[in-house]
DNA sequence: CATTTTTGAATGAATATTTGTTCATTGATA
DNA sequence: TATCAATGAACAAATATTCATTCAAAAATG
């Protein structure tokens, strides 16, 4: 008899995790058109036919990643902070510190953000505008926090809209550092900070 | 007898620089492995043979408009701005004024910050630190108006090539959107100018 | 417990498809 | 009608996908 279906499937599982972990850095970092399959079969260590075995096309691993990067936890937590009966300024200070953490040690974090805004840039294009993407989620809930903000006078005047955007605009920034070069440098909380805050003298 | 060669010039010029015009916009948005030059020569509403009549190949295409995006123009006014008898809150202030009104106004200045800060990101690869691209002098210009502002007390702290780095990074933001979305609205200037200064109250 | 047998994942050379480049022909102009 | 830019079908090169084969694990057998 052959080896256990058990094992067989916890195998299949594992396999299919190291694909994704490890194709997710490297299409956020070359793109769709920019990455070779022989390319990235050599930088996950396995052979090309074994792509094949767990994906069907390059599309459909590239569709499957970005299921995976619509990632429900964040846009739960930022929705819990969202309504936390705190100041404005203080829930900005959390969600950045909590960010600038993120991206610190969570490995493929930064390649979630580069892909989630490349996708919300690209959009335009498509015109499938659905308003339920991940990026589109952490807006509306920025948004809310920004308006709040206003109305205490700790956060600028402008449209919250645009303001969100910038701030994620920010996180987009340093997620691109931090896939691009090799000694990253973490920007300061301060830094993030400062694109939506009145800073008081 | 055939077109008169003074005539024949004066259309290859022009050929060239509608080619290169327009290539410049279609390379920033979709990088050069998501340029197909079938799709390139139809979106400048040419033949694709007509691409190899003033370009050797996709490759020498894609290095001329490297040679062209950096813009010793744009330096030279930054180094006068730099040395002017101002305060660095007000070279702050025009500068920003003046990088939105070309990002408005001139048709392909977004895609000259987009490619230039792509090249840069992705220096890190090539190791090709040779410190004289456009995007490396910007950055000097920019560390000295800021330490000047670090003296004067309207500058936040911080390492100032960080700070040039964010600065620069946010003008890349506001390109991408530039290119990528069609109903484009400009960042205000004080967001600009807030990646560097203290706002007093 | 050594050997055989069976299974399905892994592989990469072979093939299909896509994309870059060339070139013989066309068309416009003076 | 002589010239030369423009063109796109034909060709070459690069890249995605398939599939016959290999390999490793483990159950069955003596």
């Amino acid at each position: 008899m052959p080896k256990s279906p058990k094992r067989c499937e916890e195998l299949r599982i594992e396999m299919r995790n190291k694909i994704i972990h490890e194709s997710i850095r490297y299409f956020a970092k070359n793109g769709f058109s920019g990455t070779k399959i022989s390319d990235l079969a050599k930088h996950i260590g396995i052979g090309q036919g074994t792509l094949y075995v767990y994906f069907e096309s390059k599309e459909m691993l590239f569709q499957e990643i970005y299921k995976i990067i619509n990632r429900e936890e964040d846009i739960e937590q930022l929705k819990i902070l969202t309504f936390l009966p705190l100041s404005a300024k203080d829930k900005i200070h959390k969600l950045s510190k909590r960010v600038l953490r993120q991206l610190e040690e969570d490995e493929s974090f930064a390649a979630v953000v580069a892909l989630n805004t490349q996708a919300l840039l690209e959009q335009d294009k498509e015109c499938s505008a659905d308003g339920t993407t991940y990026q589109t989620k952490l807006y509306q809930y920025m948004v809310k926090i920004i308006e709040q903000g206003q109305m205490e006078g700790s956060v600028v005047n402008g449209n919250p809209l645009k303001l969100a955007d910038y701030y994620w605009g920010v996180v987009y920034l340093y997620a691109l550092k931090k896939l691009f070069t090799t000694k990253y440098e973490l920007i300061n909380s301060d830094d993030l900070e400062r694109t939506l805050l009145k800073l008081a003298k």
